[in-house]
DNA sequence: CAGCGTGGTTGCAAAGTGCTACCGCGTTAC
DNA sequence: GTAACGCGGTAGCACTTTGCAACCACGCTG
């Protein structure tokens, strides 16, 4: 986590998540989340990260507001780890960040997970930013006003 | 960034992407650049990081393919950082990112930079994960199929 | 009650972060 | 012509974070 002493009440919207999901970690783990993973053992195997380390990124991510601490959903005496409604609303990011993986850091041939659509099998469409009237929209298409 | 060692070749494309932006400041000097900063010193100066940190960033980027280095597109002697083709298919990842901060981080009525269409000057549209036939998709739709 | 699985916390070495000072280079100011 | 200045860094060093390993508490199982 970086510092950003001056820039913790930013007006900028893509500041304030960073400072919860900008670890190289938080982000896999929201992902194993989609995935299906709910408890502390399976995100830690899964990513094979220190249990501390682990231990920090749920507790902030906790106090966030992404995930919320549940006890137990089959008969188990533990908590489980589910996503809040905020935590789901990473789903677009999460994939855009997938897709943008795909893309660039794959070989053609090279054997790769793909995210599809389970109602039709088909894989899911590209992650695109649109206007209003649906137009599809590059970065020069937009600008960022000040409040 | 964290040190991820047995996942280094993992075949899901959201794990490979974090060894890049997987930093707090990373995805501020794109979206930065998406704003037109091209040079070091406006980077250094908009985001108040220490130069040293910001040059690893860039040399990590450069290094990445996201920005390339440039010399000088006015008059100046110097050189300038411009997002690749790469760098700029991030645009969807910043703008979710940026929405996602919107929605969750800042309360109604407080000042928020927004990100508008230059054409229409009316909001960008939410970003959706989407099936082939334009389904919007959330995450218990989809599931991940390994290689 | 001995052992085991789960879900952590604690210590400590190593690595990363970030502040400050300095450096090299080209341009301007005098 | 040289002194000062802006730009784009690098170097030194204190401080923080990361991550491995060991330990701990609790509930269940045999």
């Amino acid at each position: 986590m970086p510092k950003r002493t001056s820039h913790e009440e930013s007006a900028c919207p893509v500041a304030r998540p960073l400072d919860v999901l900008g670890d190289g970690w938080t982000l896999l783990i929201v992902r194993d989340a989609f995935d299906g993973l709910r408890r502390f053992g399976q995100f830690q195997k899964n990513l094979g990260l220190a249990k501390n380390i682990l231990s920090a990124r749920l507790a902030n991510l906790v106090a966030n507001g992404v995930f919320e601490l549940t006890p137990a959903a089959d008969g188990s005496p533990y908590q489980e780890y589910r996503l809040t409604e905020k935590g789901r609303a990473l789903f677009p990011v999460v994939t855009a960040l997938r897709q943008w993986g795909e893309q660039y850091f794959f070989t053609g041939d090279e054997p790769r997970a793909r995210l599809v659509d389970r109602a039709a099998g088909a894989p899911v469409a590209r992650v695109e930013v649109r206007a209003s009237d649906g137009r599809v929209l590059g970065p020069d298409d937009t600008e960022v006003l000040l409040p």
